[in-house]
DNA sequence: TCCAGTTTCTTGTCACTGTCCAGATTGGAA
DNA sequence: TTCCAATCTGGACAGTGACAAGAAACTGGA
């Protein structure tokens, strides 16, 4: 349920409120698209008043901020893990995009959240998600740039590559969380691409 | 500005009220996502009560629903169009990849709405909507079929290569209205996998 | 120990929204 | 004409985001 501590004692201080926010509204977010999420229901599951959450969050869209970066950055390690796990260069491309799509199929509000507009914009990016973004561009064309080097990829452009690759695997996994795609068309389209 | 008739006369019955709330929601739609535009300043823009929309469409996601089949209408056309100005199989896929991304760009907001699940869900599509999807989805695979007939492309699987194509078109078009890449990119980033 | 000062939280309030209700106005059919 | 159904109005209610003022609790220094 919670993810971190809970309200540790009955006091007028919460001692931890912050975080118990954020996981209540993580917790709303598994099941209720951002749109929908209220701050004040966020408070009532936090066990405080309605106000409370406007001293550690600035507005109802800097919570979902917050939680965009969460989503951003359990995107990010799932990619990587998932490289880290795989062996050779396509089979390491390979896994990083079925990651990305599987983490959008288990998590399709937190995965909507991270590239909403309305919540973090991709243009003036918050302090905490810009180096997220950065980290999964490098991510990416690192492992592009492994792969042109491989017999039957060499010569290719690593900037436009990445940039079709990232399409293809975004789009991806928009679809299937629009039920679009099933998710189990989701690798055979992807090795159609890869080869 | 309007897209069809405004209000004829000045009496206590509108005339097309339907239609010029349609319309007003649109004008909003260019600068503001859907999420936040309310019922009672379309009514304000139409000129009437913040009751009347309710007489001809049941409730808020109802209006927002319809923008959507105006919205994937155009997405459609603007694909048929760009299909039927271009000669030979494998710069018609490119056409209609880029009409795509094209529109998404032009329409941010549109486009948006329509592959947005809390108005157009997917899953269970609008008596308007469904055949528009499905209209859209014979497109890309009559020319994916034609394009697998062509040297160099022969024995591909069609479904599978029209699920890649289309994630690949929408996740471009997604990037592009985020910002995510420019959209100057998208070309040479489509060419990289069509070739 | 006490006691300001600051942070955290609460209650009260406001404007705005979506939606329901009852009633007024209108156009068309009998 | 008269009646009816469709259309539109105003009022009302609960829920929301946000602001303001005050209470409660933690803080450090005497």
């Amino acid at each position: 349920m919670s993810r971190s501590m809970a309200k540790p004692a009955g006091g007028y201080h919460h001692g931890n409120l912050q975080a118990a926010l954020e996981d209540a509204a993580l917790d709303l977010l598994e099941t209720t698209s951002a749109a929908k999420i209220s701050l004040r229901e966020v408070a009532r599951r936090a066990g405080v008043s309605h106000n409370a959450p406007y001293h550690h969050f600035g507005d109802r869209a800097a919570l979902l901020r917050a939680l965009g970066v969460r989503g951003m950055a359990a995107l990010l390690s799932a990619q990587e893990e998932a490289v880290a796990a795989a062996t050779g260069p396509v089979e390491r491309v390979r896994a990083l995009g079925l990651a990305y799509v599987r983490y959008a199929a288990a998590h399709p509000q937190a995965f909507a959240l991270v590239f909403d507009p309305d919540y973090c914009a991709a243009g003036t990016p918050s302090a905490e998600m810009a180096p997220l973004i950065t980290r999964n561009e490098d991510l990416l064309a690192a492992e592009v740039a492994a792969l042109v080097r491989e017999p039957g990829y060499e010569g290719r452009d690593v900037m436009a590559l990445s940039a079709a690759l990232w399409s293809t695997v975004h789009g991806m996994a928009q679809l299937v969380t629009l039920e679009h795609l099933p998710v189990e068309a989701a690798e055979p389209a992807l090795d159609a691409l890869v080869r």
